[in-house]
RNA sequence: GCGCUCGUAGCUCAAUCGGAUAGAGCAUCGGCCUUCUAAGCCGACGGUUGCAGGUUCGAAUCCUGCCGGGCGCGCCA
């Protein structure tokens, strides 16, 4: 509707140009909205304040001659010019009908749009695999997933990937972590690093490696702690101790077998990260692994085209990206002193294979913590001659959970964190899901945890959810009652839907499509669920003021088609939220 | 200190590239169940959009400066 109407604004532009009342190179571009109170059409654009200016006419003149200049539509039954020169555009009943039947055709299709020919990859969470899954990273997993759905409803071809860091220190003091809980099944006396992670899931891949390799790798735990450099506990460091004692498990191992323990840990954990998403409704499509950067060759690679594009320079004995002539605050480390590749030569790597992948965008979904790092990502996009509109950075903010009104303190090294599994377990994947994505993802978000669990009109997803489960139970009824519906019949009598309530949830059924469009070209999923709580709200309304399983057929099933259509919509939003729903509460 | 980001009703948040009278929920107060699920509905109360300027037909939105919160400023990942 709003491409017609935008259609007819544009013939009435040519019309006036011609007339002489626009100059011939006015351009604009129209904008077409929908009424927001009463009295103010279904639609209304303001393109003749636009080009007021242009034109040296005053605004509510233009928007007169607009009017006359525009070409009738069969649903637009009229036209008007208010305010300080809108013009507002009133929809005629009949088309406003026409959504249910719609809707009612295109069942589960309703809402999406038609193939953009667009590829867009969503990297999200790729959080390190060295512990589970926390309700840190769950908001990033609701918001990738649920973006996801929304650009694929959209109409895009999306490709979800996880960017695996099992490369690096972390992995390595995750492998020594194992290896020591492991040791101290054999040797109850044997230090644990105080930079060690400390979870109890360390204790129970280290009773797995047991149980499956047995004693393949107990090395003499005296070797292992003889003489290294004092922890902080002891008045030392913690990093140089831990990285102390990596190395000697190292050397007292030998590769093959430290590599072993590496993959244990590295599997364990990746997996449950994986059985974790899945069961919270969040699927990939590929797991990227770091460390096929450096196998593959695609980091000397990446660092190559640098190179020759003299963006590299060697200054105390490491390698520089001269990433502040691209927009960074400072030069930054891709090869160190000790010949390391930097966590951020991998990331160029990574970012440049996605370029060459041929994806028109790449989203990238971070923790707001890592803010500071996209101007060094996007400075080597830069550096590659690429087009950096290409990438996308979304960042997360936190979620903060409370309970009983308390703030709840996490950390994660210490191992005292909430893991998403446990919310999911505390307030169900629903509500989890919903209340992450509830608000705009850059805004902090405050997650109540007894709000999520309360089974009352207070929780938004129970309210929702309850709409959907309520038009089920109607259905229910009208068989009890030994009623029947006849949808062909509804469709013919859908001019009987003349109540306020009816009208209000015939245009907030109307305005679902151009929703699921606005809120995947904002990349903002909360604004869908805030439209299906417009909804639920409608509908409950309704249901209040008006019964539906009337005693006259043509009126009742007209009403029941409409909330069928209403049915629907629910359901197709609540999919894209991944949220289920109920045929009962 | 520098940079990024956010400040909207008592609380949590909306507000479609700058649009018409800034909207919801919660909380508070008052109504509605012999009638399709009251997990619901209706009404009332509630605002100088942090402050001060600027840009224009028009600003919560854009610009500048303050104030306040969060985050980031490693040859860590």
């Amino acid at each position: 509707m709003k491409k017609q109407l935008a259609e007819l604004v544009h013939r009435a532009l040519e019309q006036l140009k011609a007339d002489g009342i626009l100059p011939a190179d006015a351009v604009v571009d129209v904008q077409i909205e929908r009424g927001r109170g009463e009295g103010h059409g279904d639609f209304a654009t303001n393109t003749a304040m636009r080009l007021a200016k242009p034109a040296g006419r005053p605004p509510r003149e233009l928007a007169q001659a607009l009017v006359e200049a525009l070409p009738a539509h069969e649903h637009v039954e009229r036209v008007e010019v208010a305010g300080p020169g809108f013009i507002n555009f009133f929809i005629s009943p009949d088309a406003a009908f026409a959504v249910v039947s719609e809707i009612l055709d295109a069942a589960e299709h309703f809402g999406r749009g038609e193939p953009t020919g667009q590829r867009i990859m969503v990297e999200f969470v790729s959080a390190n695999p060295t512990g589970p899954l926390h309700v840190g990273h769950g908001r990033g997993a609701a918001y990738g997933g649920t973006l996801c759905n929304l650009l694929t409803a959209a109409g895009h071809q999306v490709h979800r990937e996880y960017y695996v860091n099992d490369a690096g220190r972390q992995m390595d003091i995750l492998a020594a972590s194992v290896l020591i809980r492991y040791l101290q099944l054999f040797d109850t006396d044997l230090r644990f690093p105080d930079n060690g992670y400390r979870g109890d899931y360390i204790h129970a891949i280290a009773g797995d490696l047991r149980a499956r390799d047995g004693e393949a790798y107990r090395i003499d735990s005296a070797a292992l702690a003889a003489g290294l450099p004092a922890d902080a506990s002891e008045g030392g460091d913690k990093e140089k101790h831990i990285d102390a004692v990596v190395r000697r498990a190292r050397e007292l191992l030998g590769e093959e077998r430290y590599q072993a323990v590496h993959q244990a840990a590295l599997d364990a954990i990746l997996g449950d990260i994986r059985d974790d998403l899945a069961a919270f409704g969040v699927d990939y499509d590929e797991w990227f692994s770091e460390r096929s950067l450096t196998d593959t060759g695609a980091v000397d690679h990446a660092l190559g085209k640098l190179r020759e594009a003299g963006h590299l320079y060697e200054a105390e004995g490491a390698l520089w990206f001269r990433s502040s002539e691209f927009g960074d605050e400072k030069d930054r480390v891709v090869r160190r002193a000790d010949g390391a590749i930097t966590y951020f030569a991998s990331d160029i790597a990574y970012h440049l294979n996605k370029l060459e992948r041929g994806f028109d965008t790449c989203i990238d979904v971070w923790g707001a913590d890592h803010h500071g790092y996209v101007p060094r990502v996007r400075a080597a996009i830069r550096a590659f001659d690429a087009d950096d509109s290409r990438l996308e950075v979304r960042l997360v903010q936190f979620a903060i959970l409370y309970q009983g009104g308390e703030r709840l303190q996490m950390s994660t090294r210490s191992g005292e964190f909430v893991t998403l599994r446990e919310l999911r377990e505390e307030v169900g994947g629903d509500a989890a899901r919903f209340f992450y994505v509830m608000r705009k993802p850059e805004q902090h978000l405050d997650f109540d945890l007894d709000l999520a669990k309360s089974e009352s009109s207070d929780n938004p997803v129970y309210y929702i959810q309850y709409a959907h489960a309520r038009i089920c139970s109607v259905l229910r009824q009208m068989a009890e009652k030994g009623l029947t519906h006849d949808a062909e019949h509804g469709r013919a009598n859908l001019s009987r839907l003349t109540e306020s309530h009816e009208q209000d949830l015939l245009t907030s059924l109307a305005k679902y499509p151009e929703l699921v469009e606005s809120a995947a070209a904002a990349r903002e999923p909360h604004q869908l669920a805030h439209y299906l709580r417009e909804l639920a709200n409608g509908f409950h309304t309704y249901y209040n003021a008006h019964t539906f399983l009337t005693d006259e057929p043509a009126l009742r099933d007209a009403r029941l088609n409409l909330i069928l259509a209403t049915r629907q919509v629910i359901r197709n939003g609540l999919d894209i939220l991944g949220v289920s729903a109920p045929e009962t509460m």
